[in-house]
DNA sequence: CTTACGGCCTGGGTGC
DNA sequence: TGCACCCAGGCCGTAA
């Protein structure tokens, strides 16, 4: 599932290949995940990319138009859960589920690929922008400790949902929030206004830890992931409590246990992680 | 305002 | 072999 270090890696990836190219044509399939398909098809050819930039779980590409008169604009992609977009030779075989092709002008083809089409794909003008990227959070990476702690600090909410919200940071999603709360010994049902400032401090230490790590090893690929080559990421090795349920926690040997917080499935270990003593917490 | 929760979208994997 | 069901992330509506 694409969070933060993923989409970093695909980022990084196409801005070793896009920055100059232009855009020549668009061939759309499905188009229910896209906001406005006819905008995408009349306003994008012709357009020079500019610069391939992440915001949050965000892919942009910023484009210029090539008709001087033409304000400038940005394609946004957001992966969901299964997208990909990959950089590929035209004649290449065609993976089943890919929706939108974009020919550039160095012969190769950008190509968008979404099992499940819980992706997103719009065009944000300079008006829009402040619409789409105004409510997004903090950037885990780029976040003070003082700002780190400002975002959660009297929060009364449990702390794994504040780290998945992405109002509160942008771009943690289901596996990094797990793998955060384990380095820093937090359990998930912890409320944020609870925890102490050693523990919010022990935190973002450990985001970013995790983050920076993950984009190192270029990301997990535990469905079906791949960065802009095609080409797996390795930290799915590396996790340590994230669908280990059952397996031993690489600190102290205890069996990783996994319940629902926050709607979502939240794995921890009951020992590292101390659950709250308060009234309906069932470690 | 803040938080919690259920439902919706989709289709691959799982288990019977 | 088939088939019902679970689950994923984000978002939205509703309720407390």
């Amino acid at each position: 599932m694409p969070e933060l270090p993923e989409v970093e890696t695909v980022a990084r990836g196409l801005r070793a290949v896009l920055p100059g190219r232009r855009i020549l044509g668009v061939r759309l399939g499905k188009t229910d995940f896209i906001d406005d398909p006819a905008a995408i098809e009349q306003q994008l050819p012709g357009t020079r990319i500019n610069e391939v930039r992440r915001h949050g779980k965000f892919l942009v590409l910023d484009l210029e138009a090539s008709n001087g008169g033409a304000r400038d604009l940005s394609l946004l992609v957001h992966l969901g859960m299964t997208g990909q977009i990959v950089i590929c030779p035209p004649g290449a075989r065609i993976a089943p589920h890919t929706h939108v092709f974009l020919v550039l002008d160095d012969g190769q083809e950008l190509r968008y690929t979404d099992i499940r089409r819980f992706g997103r794909i719009c065009i944000l003008a300079d008006g829009s922008r402040e619409e789409v990227f105004g409510p997004l959070g903090l950037d885990p990476l780029e976040a003070t400790e003082a700002e780190f702690l400002g975002a959660l600090h009297g929060r009364r909410a449990r702390i794994k949902a504040l780290l998945l919200d992405q109002h509160v940071l942008r771009g943690m999603g289901n596996i990094y929030t797990d793998e955060s709360l384990w380095r820093a010994r937090i359990h998930p049902m912890r409320l944020g206004a609870r925890l102490k400032c050693d523990e919010l401090r022990r935190l973002h230490r450990a985001v970013r830890g995790v983050l920076t790590e993950a984009i190192r090893l270029r990301g997990s690929s535990i469905s079906d992931y791949v960065d802009s080559h095609g080409q797996p990421g390795e930290f799915q090795r590396r996790h340590r409590v994230y669908q280990r349920e059952g397996k031993k926690c690489f600190r102290c040997g205890a069996p990783i246990r996994r319940v629902i917080v926050a709607g979502r499935s939240s794995h921890f270990c009951p020992r590292c992680q101390p659950a709250p003593r308060s009234h309906h917490s069932r470690q």
